[in-house]
DNA sequence: AGCTGATCATAT
DNA sequence: ATATGATCAGCT
């Protein structure tokens, strides 16, 4: 079967009933129908999951610095379930902008990407054929003001620590829901940062992620009681 | 078992 | 190299 294209959808209701119909649906499914080859494993194909769903609800991915529904402001994410319905991984969000420029929250990358997430779960479970592994019900969330203080407060001692040279004693352990860890190829993969004198030095490239207790709340919020895959 | 630090693939 | 999509795997 030939890979096709889906149109974007041209509102969040749409991007809702599209997501909607996908719950319950195992990935081999979704990929059979949209002549997606299927990996036998996740190990080579880290983002896979991401991308089939991606291409299933009609998000213009690609490797554009842009939301996946651009036209909504809307950023997909999925979300690794363990078998106890609990997020197994933290969330990547983006790039920590390490040579300093971006000082403030309201206009930060980490504050636009995270405005509107639609959160769609999807089984995790090594126990389970990657092919059998089911779409949850997904959930569309914009941080409440609570969560965006903790974000912010977050951002801005990290975002200081690499402003003032302190990037080399930044560890995961730093944050309450935003944490900063190596994002990259490999250890070898090197980029501009500040040092600790405000020279340039080559630093390893970092990311902002959600720790993974964070979303665990998210989705308890809605799931309080629920099935995976229906409300 | 959970978490941190390291890593894999693809497109531009 | 940097953006996208993330999970792996060793250590505590």
């Amino acid at each position: 079967m030939a890979v096709f294209s889906i149109a974007p959808p041209t509102s969040e209701d749409e991007v809702l009933a599209r997501v909607q119909a996908l719950a319950g649906l195992p990935l081999g499914q979704i990929a059979a129908h949209l002549g997606r080859r299927m990996p036998g494993n996740l190990r080579r194909a880290k983002g896979w999951v991401g991308e089939l769903l991606e291409l299933a609800l009609g998000a213009t991915s690609g490797s554009q610095a842009a939301p996946d529904f651009p036209h909504l402001g809307v950023e997909m994410k999925t979300l690794p379930l363990r078998a106890d319905g609990r997020p197994k991984e933290s969330t990547y969000v983006c790039t920590v902008p390490l040579t300093g420029f971006d000082i403030c929250w309201e206009t930060s990358w980490v504050r636009r990407k995270l405005s509107r997430v639609l959160w769609v779960p999807v089984e995790a479970d090594t126990g389970v054929p990657l092919s059998e592994r089911r779409v949850g019900m997904a959930l569309l969330w914009s941080p409440s003001a609570e969560e965006e203080a903790i974000l912010r407060a977050d951002w801005e001692e990290l975002m200081e620590m690499v402003c003032l040279g302190q990037l080399e004693s930044i560890t995961a352990h730093h944050g309450v829901y935003l944490q900063i860890r190596p994002k990259a190829a490999n250890g070898r993969a090197l980029c501009e940062g500040i040092g600790t004198n405000g020279e340039p030095v080559l630093t390893l490239p970092r990311g902002f992620y959600l720790r993974s207790g964070f979303t665990t709340t998210l989705l308890g919020r809605y799931y309080a009681t629920g099935s995976f895959s229906e409300r």
